[in-house]
This record gives structure tokens, C-alpha cells and sequence, in this order.
DNA sequence: ACCTAGAATGAATGAATGTTCATTCTTCGT
DNA sequence: ACGAAGAATGAACATTCATTCATTCTAGGT
């Protein structure tokens, strides 16, 4: 009995069949990170809840509470995640990546920060849902300043060495960069909150024009 | 004793006496805007609640629905009222509001845009605190995009007339208002989030920066 | 083939919250 | 001075949600 049943629920694994999964921690816990980026691009960060995001993992009630014991850390390491892989992104580019022509750097960092793929949306969102609590939680301040600082640092670093080169006047690179995040962070805003007015090609342009201004001999 | 407790409650109008206040419905409805405003700025968007938002108005648990009937109801009107007094005082400004000189009206858009006061601290938190919600909430973008392009199109022939005078070459004005307006957005952006690696000040330095490189004519 | 550590489950719990509505109170027109 | 219209109150209700934990199940080591 026992040996015929165990054969039959092994011989027909249902298409819905769900079977206990036992994977390392580090997984499980990627896997609800990816799920409440999707959650959150979905339905907002005001209205998550943590059965949406277990069910959105295709897994238990109980199993968010036992990888980050609370919502509240749940949430702070999803933010966390988006952070350093958006800045980690952009730090690899100016930092060099294998493209020693300044010009052309510039070219790839905007390609990555307006870069095409309906998974930047979702990224986007949950990017603005968090900036849109920062105002009242200080604990998502504290973990976006962290990378931000660094990018903004290697920015004006690229900044430096693009105004050095072209012997640019009347150009200070750490208002140039200010300037230039300010730029992609609004444009980033426009794709999201009014699609339908901005398109991803007129953010493109907008932000090339930008840097054209500061730097004709390197941009075109 | 009936007397004698009335007489006694009228004759002591404590401090914290609360005496029930009968105020025309349009006059309540901006009281628990205004509380609403107050309470996103302080504890977000996500974390609101209707006893918070009733209590910071001084006033009765039930009051809220009373006057708009739901929750959502209360933060869709909060946020209509937040985006017409934001956008509709650009638009004073751009469309001329006694300012013949066009550097000058530069100016003056820039002074409200990034002007000071607490108060703007608290509509920004606000204001972003609804963005974050927008790419999950077709209410949100409905009620931006509204008088979002009404402010555009202002800023728009604004820039034209500027470049016109100035006789500005290679210039697009819709170009230069989506830069110019999504610069703006993620200055505000960085003095919300990061207020210690922003200041005022030097948010505006920046704006400034972009509008001298477009209109150097009118810019100083 | 068996055993055990600990990963996963999901029903139960208690706290929090939006909404309702019977009651109380204020104001204004007469 | 009085009465009615309706504004305001706040206790009660139903719902939703985060969190807990006793139980079940899995996989790797022996």
C-alpha cells in the first residue's frame, strides 16, 4: 500500500505537484529577494504583504519570517540588493570595464542607467518606492547613502580626468555630476510615473544633450 | 446635577478641553488634507493610518470618512491638492506673473522650485511618497499627468520665447523642459534622500549651471 | 538502509486598522 | 426661545496581516 502510493506519487509528478524543496539558505533567501522586487513593482511597497511574496516564491507562509526573522528586514535587504546591483552596475563602467576611450565610456554608462529591458522597470519601481519612504525612514537612507556616495565619487572622478582631457573651461566636476545623477534620476521618474509623455529614446537624448553640452569633444 | 455639571464643564474650558466645533464641510475637508500631508511627511505613505491622520486634525476617529468616504478617497484628493498647488504655482510664474524680463522669470522659477521653508520639505517627502507608488497605482499617474503636462507644455514656451530672443542655435526647447524639469525632479530627489550630500544651495548652483549652459544670454 | 539535523510547512494567534452607525451636540432660521 | 438639520463623535465590528511554533518532511552522513 504505502509502496504502491509512494510509486504512483513518484511516477506522476503533477505539472502543480508540489514537492518539499530543501535548498541552502543563501538560495532561499535570493529567491524571496527576487520575489518582493516583483511584488513591489506590481502592487507598491504600501500595500506588500508577505503572503503575496511567499506565494509569488511559490513557497509556505511561515518561510520570509524564518530567512529574515521579520518584514521590516525583509524589506531593508530587498533595498539593499537593488541598491548595490544598480551602483555596483555603474561602478564597474566608469571605474573602466575594458574601455580606455573616455567617449565611449560615457556612451556605455548611459546605456546601463537608460538601458532597455522590461526587467529595469520593475527595478525602477522598486528603486522609487523606496526613495518615495526615505523622507520617513532614515534606516533606507542609511543604506542607499552608502553606495550612493561611492558612485557619486567615481563619477566625478570620470568627470575629472573627461575635463582634463578635453581642457574644459569653466567646468567643475563635482556640480557636473551632481547635475548629470540629477538628470538620470528625474528621467528615470519620467519613464515611470508618465510613460506615455517620455519615451525611453527622448530620455536617451536628453541626457546625451546634457552631456554633450559639458563635454562636445567627447560626446556626440 | 445636570445643571451643575454642564455649568461646570462650561464654566472650566481646560487647555486640553475639547469643545465639539461645527465647520462647513470644504473648510474640514483642507483641515484633514492638510493632517494627511503632515502624516506622509512624517511616517510615510505606507505606515499612514486614519487615526493618525484624524488625530493629527485634532479630531474624531469617524471624521475622515465622513468627508471622503474612504481611505483611498482621502489620499487621491491629498495628492490632487499637493500636485495643483505644486504645478500650479510654476505656472503663475512661467506664464508671466509680472515679470516682463525672461532671465528674470528664470529666476523666479527656480527661487519656487527649489525655495526654501520647511514646508517644502514636507510636500517633497509627499510628493515622492506618491511617486513611489505610481508605477503600481494607474490613479497616481491619472492624476499627475493631468496638470504634469499643462505645467510641460508652459515650460515649454517658455524655453521658445528665451530661445527665440537669445537666438539660441541647436536648441530644442522640448528637449531642453524635459532636461530642465527632470534636473529639478532629481534635485529634489537627492535633497530628500540625501540632505547631507546635497544642500540647497548647491542644488540650485546645479539648476542654475544647466540653465546658463542652454540660455547664456539670459543666465548669469 | 537508517538516522538525525534542520529546512519547510501552514494552521493558529493576537494585534492593528478601515469603516459603520447610533447617539450627541451645535448652529441657524424662525 | 425653540426645533430641526445635519455635523461630529467614538465604541463596536469585521477584516486583514505579521508572526509563531508544533509538526512534517528532506537530504546527507554513516
Amino acid at each position: 500500500m504505502s509502496e504502491a502510493s509512494s510509486a504512483i506519487t513518484e511516477a506522476l509528478p503533477q505539472p502543480s505537484a508540489k514537492r518539499r524543496q530543501i535548498r541552502p539558505k543563501a538560495e532561499r533567501r535570493q529567491q524571496l529577494i527576487d520575489a518582493t522586487i516583483r511584488c513591489i513593482a506590481q502592487h507598491g511597497l504600501s500595500a506588500i504583504t508577505m503572503q503575496m511574496v511567499t506565494r509569488e516564491a511559490g513557497l509556505s507562509a511561515g518561510i520570509a519570517n524564518l530567512h529574515f526573522q521579520s518584514k521590516n528586514n525583509l524589506l531593508n535587504e530587498t533595498l539593499r540588493f537593488v541598491a548595490e546591483e544598480y551602483h555596483g552596475g555603474q561602478i564597474d563602467i566608469m571605474e573602466g570595464a575594458g574601455i580606455p576611450d573616455l567617449g565611449e565610456r560615457l556612451d556605455a554608462l548611459l546605456d546601463f542607467q537608460l538601458g532597455r529591458g522590461v526587467t529595469q522597470r520593475q527595478k525602477m519601481s522598486v528603486w522609487f518606492a523606496y526613495y518615495g519612504e526615505a523622507g520617513a525612514r532614515p534606516v533606507y537612507q542609511k543604506i542607499v547613502a552608502t553606495t550612493d556616495r561611492l558612485a557619486a565619487q567615481k563619477l566625478e572622478r570620470l568627470f575629472s580626468e573627461i575635463i582634463r582631457q578635453g581642457g574644459y573651461r569653466d567646468a567643475d566636476p563635482r556640480e557636473l555630476a551632481t547635475g548629470y545623477s540629477a538628470l538620470i534620476d528625474g528621467l528615470h521618474l519620467g519613464l515611470l510615473v508618465t510613460p506615455r509623455e517620455l519615451t525611453k529614446r527622448r530620455a536617451r537624448a536628453v541626457a546625451r544633450d546634457f552631456l554633450r553640452r559639458a563635454f562636445p569633444k567627447h560626446v556626440r
